[in-house]
DNA sequence: GGAATAGTGTCTGTGAGACAGTATCAA
DNA sequence: TTGATACTGTCTCACAGACACTATTCC
């Protein structure tokens, strides 16, 4: 710990050696964020006794320029000079969104050297869960053409392969995206290799129609990550108005999951995470349920 | 899906678009990459009968040049053009490490705009765990010195504050870092806000001394993320030798979770992921204990 | 009354916490 | 024999899965 400023080998102090800083001209990376914004929607119903279906929705944008002109892309943008990378994830959540306090999560940062056909681009990637009620603006107010897309995950085939030292497993999941007017599909090959103690994943496109750079994997990985946290955190509450019934939130949790519950312990297990409160659906053709809240209060880790 | 090449505003193809694509020159970040190895090491007992005490170590390297001349940081460095950011990644571990075949994750990007001094860098942190034996060469054969430091990590104090629309919890965390030579400490501060249904996190600094840049929240995050992922994952394995017995093992997740562990409940848990072995310890002043290994077939996800 | 959802009661199996008790080695 | 660790047996409690059952609304 010197208090004396310590000077380096060529006598300067920090204070000098910052002055004289020369950052060098070796060529840089561009730095990007990319969004996933996710929320869920429920689907008009013909019977008016029936609960309107829900389903995951995520936002993508129609690209205006080349490359991948035409096709769908998450939203995204360049890090600014003089912002944080957490500053422009917010900047272009806001210009999607028009709200502000989204929850939002920083997911993984994408790498490869090919990744953009450009240039070198390095993105981060950020996922966000939006309450749809909350959405006052329907995507779409940007000049470019945006959309929400119904998502839908499936696990092909799981495969096994006994290596010398270890074993590799490798996983194929179809990744589909639906909206009104189009329907984006991809395969991705999650590589899982043990060698000795060592554990290594590896994610792949295998096959990949309408999805821009490696925007599929980006999908892919923030579905895993969005199921994983589902099961032991609170994060689903994000994408939940103020007040709810059980049954919806159940069927939230159904839908990340990807399998049904049964409601009599999906109840006990959430009954501390809510609060119930007075209110009451009404004209639905059945039973009308309370009303909850989330318990802030819970668990604060 | 367009079969025919689209053209962009200017009449242009894909192709066109690329070869003639300027990347502008506005000016970019440098994007770098910061390794957290960990690893668990034993010290020397004098009592022959007791078992040796471990304690989960960090590496860290004492820089030689400004700035923060001759403090500790973690290992690291820029990412090339050229190579994507796992490599980087991958070459610094080794350059470390001087072995291959290493656990490693990616933990969190970190884009302050003033996290560094001398210019604007956006630094990729990673986890490493390596088995302590497995390194061969001391950390130190750098030009650069390194050395591992002892990891203590210290709930000082939570409180929390009731908000208009929610809740603000605080945790301060103390960390210490313990070389042979040189201690080094610091405090984080967790803020973790929840107002309506969105929760936000924030680490912050609160004091440090011989820590570099925001290294000490780097520590803190990867200690988080190791604890977390202990719990509901196989990382631990990685840590360790091929053969150990059940009360090593115990022992190490002891020392990351902090915690003591009863030994039926545990050996109970981890029956599964580990495989007995015919051979056994010797010479230890007191009963032996079988060998085990690593089931690699566990819950391959 | 019927169709639908809302919500409860209870049996059962699993698994973790607790802790006492037994086993086995080397000096 | 003693001091240390290695390992097992078993009681209890909490909790999730399963499923049958009751409750309540609107047409």
């Amino acid at each position: 710990m010197p208090n004396q400023p310590a000077t380096d080998h060529n006598g300067l102090n920090e204070e000098e050696f910052l002055a004289n800083y020369n950052a060098g001209s070796y060529e840089r990376p561009s730095v990007a964020v990319d969004m996933l914004i996710f929320t869920v929607m429920e689907q008009e119903q013909n019977n008016y006794r029936k609960l309107a279906e829900k389903s995951l929705q995520l936002l993508l944008i129609q690209r205006g320029e080349h490359p991948f002109l035409g096709e769908w892309a998450l939203p995204g943008g360049f890090v600014g000079i003089g912002e944080s990378v957490e500053e422009a994830a917010r900047r272009e959540l806001y210009s999607e969104t028009n709200i502000d306090n989204i929850y939002m999560e920083q997911l993984y940062t994408w790498g490869d050297v090919h990744r953009d056909p450009r240039m070198r681009v390095i993105s981060c990637s950020y996922m966000a869960l939006v309450d749809r009620k909350a959405l006052s603006v329907q995507a779409g107010d940007d000049a470019a053409a945006a959309a929400w897309f119904e998502v839908s995950y499936l696990i092909l085939d799981t495969s096994r392969e006994v290596l010398e030292q270890g074993i590799r497993q490798e996983t194929l999941v179809e990744i589909t995206l639906q909206s009104d007017e189009e329907k984006l599909s991809g395969v991705v090959k999650l590589t899982e290799t043990i060698q000795g103690h060592v554990r290594q994943m590896n994610r792949e496109i295998v096959r990949s129609s309408g999805f821009s750079f490696d925007h599929l994997l980006m999908v892919q990985y923030a579905i895993e990550r969005l199921r994983g946290k589902v099961e032991y955190t609170d994060i689903v509450f994000n994408l939940m108005p103020p007040l709810f019934t059980l049954s919806e939130l159940q069927r939230v949790y159904e839908i990340i999951l990807g399998k049904d519950l049964l409601a009599a312990a999906f109840r006990r297990k959430i009954a501390e995470r809510v609060i119930e409160t007075e209110e009451s659906t009404r004209d639905a053709g059945h039973r009308p349920s309370k009303l909850y809240r989330y318990n802030v209060e819970w668990n604060l880790s």
